[in-house]
DNA sequence: GTATAAAACTAACGCTTGTTAGTTAAATAA
DNA sequence: TTATTTAACTAACAAGCGTTAGTTTTATAC
């Protein structure tokens, strides 16, 4: 038995994971995801149950993704500033792999309610608050073993995390670019600086 | 004759922007802001043309001041690198007056249209284009002239302009911090880096 | 105090929304 | 071939949307 097809659901997400990411949740309307898949709105609902499943669907497997890998990585026997660099290559690996995905991760998971099936909500921002907590221990590690200057730790990460945040919208318009590329360049502007020594 | 009341208009656009901000454009409703503003829906249309209108009322002003200030910067008699560390205090400045304006503008403005009185949409990419312009110009001045190292002008000002468009975020939970020290530090972190040397 | 203007109200409009019910067509298994 | 499952369809629903019309109340000017 060959690999299964991508299934009619799985086409489905991607369909609205794309539409979500131009127009937002709210404004793209289950019409909307239907025409894109050339089937009427009620069909949609042999294969989803709801709206609202569609961007739980889309949404939690990221965020359990990016909480896996920061913890896989901080877990590692690593270095700690070889930790920071890798969590930092993981975030940007799995934005290019999933660009609609990911671009809803910094705003559309507002629209995440509790159903009957799972409080998409509260397992979504906690998700958010385990891998902030993460890359904080491991910053702050960097700072104690002396790779890091004694910065503010709570801005030094916000700044580094919303870099990593808004790649998928630089990244979406700039696909030429080689990732690998991108990854170093990144890495060094992020933690080593701008100004010339 | 002493200042005029805050009028109602601006009332309303301050109670939409707040509301823009926490659900988004599209899943506020205009009986949300007549709600918040304890008055039927159809009497907000005394003060406003149209839902649409608000949003432009909210969004294009701070775009303009954006683009303004950082011509009035690059117009200045100031060296590049200072230049570069004024328009970067700039947009922090603008982002704590204005905080639920601001946070509209890296995602909601993908909502305004044309409309019989303006081309919003149009309005409004232009001044990010010019803004986006402007500053790489000084960007790459200051490598020019030495004060910043070769490093790929595209990614490097997407970082810090990605930083700078978190703000409001992380600002708004973190409203304890002085000013001051988050511009000093965030200038530091964004330019100077974050590596011991 | 009366006339004018500003800002609220009630009621309703046409349209879109997410979703359900019931039915038919296509694909798969026996 | 026949039975079963899967996935499409048409039609419709109740609720909510942005907005308009027309009216009444409140505030301002003379």
């Amino acid at each position: 038995m060959v690999k299964k097809d991508k299934s009619r659901r799985t086409e489905i997400l991607e369909k609205a994971a794309i539409l979500f990411h131009k127009k937002g949740y709210s404004a793209t309307s289950v019409r909307n995801i239907a025409q894109e898949m050339k089937m009427e709105s009620a069909s949609l609902y042999n294969h989803i149950k709801s709206k609202q499943e569609i961007l739980q669907a889309i949404l939690l497997p990221i965020a359990h993704r990016y909480t896996k890998g920061i913890q896989e990585i901080s877990n590692s026997p690593l270095t700690s500033i070889q930790q920071l660099e890798r969590i930092i290559a993981d975030q940007i690996r799995i934005t290019i792999e999933n660009i609609d995905g990911v671009s809803l991760i910094p705003n559309e998971w507002v629209h995440l309610e509790k159903t009957k099936e799972r409080d998409a909500l509260k397992e979504f921002l906690d998700l958010r608050n385990l891998y902030e907590k993460e890359f904080k221990k491991v910053f702050k590690k960097c700072i104690k073993e002396g790779y890091l200057r004694k910065v503010n730790v709570d801005i030094a990460v916000f700044s580094i995390l919303s870099t990593l945040r808004w790649l998928y919208s630089w990244y979406s318009k700039n696909q030429k670019i080689n990732p690998l590329v991108l990854e170093t360049e990144l890495i060094n502007n992020l933690i080593g600086g701008l100004k010339k020594t």
